[in-house]
RNA sequence: GCACCGGUAGUCUAGUGGCAGGACAUGGGCCUUCCAAGCCCAUAGCCCGGGUUCAAAUCCCGGUCGGUGCACCA
């Protein structure tokens, strides 16, 4: 199956292997003329239904980011895999998973390499396959960003993003003033991504340059409630971590019961329902479709819920996006380690009034005393007053630096009780990500629409595309090039077209075969002009899936195409 | 990264030391009044590099790409 949808994509060009005149380089394709098409229309079928119907801006960031933003992110460790390599059997390793199943430890992976050198050797820790001893064996490692200098030299480093999250999490002090710092709110881009996958696999479905189309939409965890009654009639198959760790089963509920049950979250059920209605849309076979939930320790560093929508292609279960709570930690992240704040200020309904203790050191006392100390005092006071505002009730207070107690008189920390007026907090607002891997599911859209069947006998190919997202919405052919016929149909393929239609012409061998052609690349609909038509103005339309035809006058072309393909979306 | 299998026109494939064949597709022509019809012509190929040999698509080595398994998959 999968061999004759990938040679049907070669053939009739929707994707290929790219750079094949020089041998081809594993990971990376080129969409040709039908590929870029349909990914054309299943991304701007995306903008509609996730950025423009609910209301979310877009933007479009550089794929080339400094190594500081990934050193925030988290993304320069956790993509730093430790690898050691067994000498005698030369099977490879994960050094930090040896570590943890042979150990206490349970996250190797925050180990040096050096300490997890020196664990193996300690723990005499043999390979998993031939037992052979790796202590001593040097562990390295394996980074699945793609790396590049920025400008000359080696001093800048940088990488291709691994996910166009990034660039809107940098970007957040940004878009929160264009959201009128009002949450909630949502930012999505479409953008390649970049992985240096280990190992590419099954044509497009594993590669390492990809096209994401991400949603971010940053909401007040405590406020926020997602619009969760537009979907809550929707049916969706639900694989949970419980029912994957037992020896439970997809079950198949709503999502307004999914939501009220606690099985999901509610914002990421909001997402599950409006991403289900558009994958059956956009031509998903609903029956080989899943929600499954992440176990727990397949979580990513930066989530805390994950569900997956999965698919069934070739017999095997991939996965299209992944609905991920981030909570605050890729704001957290970034508000540590940039200069920028990345927070919301939330305005109180009312103001309120507190109490609040203060320290205002007398440093020209603190400072001939405890001289390098001195600053590390204050510190200490501060955070003493906030804490303990009851230890500066005495002549003097004890506050702890470098281990050593140090006795302050209380006069000359300056502590007072001041009465604040509040009018709002500073917050992390959390993030709800559904992230859809556009690449894959071109291949299923492609996959769930591949079909082989017989009309008259003959053996048939036939791409069962949606007419909104087939690369060619009509073809025309007139029934023989001459007569006049041709430019018949010449002038209907104008008028077509002006009207917005994606329109192929062919005149080239007999009627059949070009019909044959266009059921090859998915084309829905098929206009022949034949001999009557010169008489009577008419053209026939041929539909696609069920081959019937019918007799439609030219003047009402395009109101028979449109109310055929809003029927059938 | 390891292992196994494979790579011959756009696609599928025959050829296993001695002139690289076919089918489909594509282009041109003839024919043709609605589902891959027929005839003629044309275009177009041995993954890359080294070795063995008088001679390599064929045998050997290395690489690369693809498929599969292991490992990996934020």
């Amino acid at each position: 199956m999968s061999e004759r949808l990938v040679e049907l994509a070669k053939r009739r060009g929707f994707f290929f292997p790219a750079s094949s005149a020089y041998g081809g380089t594993a990971g990376f394709y080129t969409y040709g003329p039908q590929g870029a098409a349909l990914k054309r229309n299943l991304l701007e079928s995306w903008r509609e239904q996730f950025l423009t119907k609910e209301g979310h801006m877009e933007i479009d960031a550089p794929t080339v980011m400094p190594e500081s933003v990934f050193e925030a992110s988290g993304h320069l460790d956790t993509f730093d895999d430790m690898i050691v390599e067994c000498p005698a059997c030369e099977a490879s390793h994960r050094a930090d998973h040896l570590v943890e199943d042979a150990t206490d430890i349970a996250d190797a992976e925050g180990m040096s390499m050096s300490a997890v050198e020196e664990t193996i050797a300690e723990h005499d820790i043999r390979c998993p396959d031939c037992g052979e001893s790796l202590a001593g064996v040097e562990v390295s490692a394996f980074n699945l960003m793609f790396g590049t200098n920025i400008g000359p030299g080696s001093s800048s480093p940088g990488y291709l993003r691994p996910e166009t999250a990034q660039g809107i999490f940098v970007e957040f002090s940004q878009l929160k003033e264009y959201a009128r710092n009002q949450l909630p709110f949502g930012v999505g881009q479409i953008g390649r991504a970049y992985r240096n996958e280990i190992s590419p696999r099954r044509s497009i479905v594993r590669v390492r340059e990809f096209t994401q189309a991400e949603l971010e939409h940053f909401i007040d965890p405590e406020t926020d409630e997602p619009p969760l009654s537009r979907v809550e009639e929707v049916a969706v198959p639900l694989y949970s971590a419980s029912a994957q760790a037992g020896d439970g089963e997809t079950e198949t509920m709503t999502i307004g019961a999914a939501a009220e049950t606690g099985v999901v979250d509610d914002w990421i059920a909001y997402y599950l329902g409006v991403a289900a209605e558009w994958y059956e849309r956009v031509g998903v076979d609903m029956d080989r479709f899943r929600y499954r939930q992440h176990q727990p320790e397949e979580l990513s560093h930066y989530s805390s819920d994950c569900w997956d929508a999965e698919v069934e292609v070739d017999g095997n279960w991939i996965e299209l996006t992944g609905f991920s709570y981030r909570g605050s930690y890729d704001l957290s992240k970034h508000d540590e380690y940039a200069d920028e704040e990345f927070t919301l200020f939330r305005q109180y309904d009312e103001p309120i009034t507190v109490e609040r203790p203060t320290v205002d050191p007398d440093m020209s006392v603190l400072g001939p005393e405890y001289g390098s100390e001195a600053a590390a005092i204050a510190e200490e006071l501060q955070r003493l007053a906030t804490g303990n505002p009851d230890a500066f009730e005495g002549d003097t207070v004890t506050v702890s630096v470098d281990g050593e107690d140090r006795s302050i008189p209380v006069d000359v920390t300056g502590f007072a009780v001041e009465e604040v007026t509040e009018s709002g907090e500073h917050i992390t607002p959390h993030v709800v990500e559904p992230s859809f891997g556009i690449d894959r599911l071109i291949y299923t859209v492609l996959e769930h629409a591949y079909r082989e069947d017989e009309v008259d006998g003959e053996p048939r190919t036939a791409l069962g595309l949606r007419p909104g997202v087939a690369p060619t919405t009509v073809g025309v052919f007139p029934l023989m090039a001459k007569d006049g016929l041709a430019d018949r149909a010449q002038e209907i393929v104008r008028r077509l077209r002006s009207e917005g239609y994606t329109v192929s012409y062919d005149d080239s061998g007999a009627i059949g075969r070009r019909y044959r052609r266009q059921d090859e690349i998915g084309t829905p609909y098929c206009v022949t002009v034949d001999y009557e038509s010169l008489e009577d103005d008419t053209v026939t339309v041929r539909e696609r899936d069920s081959t019937a035809q019918e007799r439609v006058a030219v003047d009402e072309l395009h109101t028979h195409l449109r109310s055929r393909m809003t029927n059938r979306q």
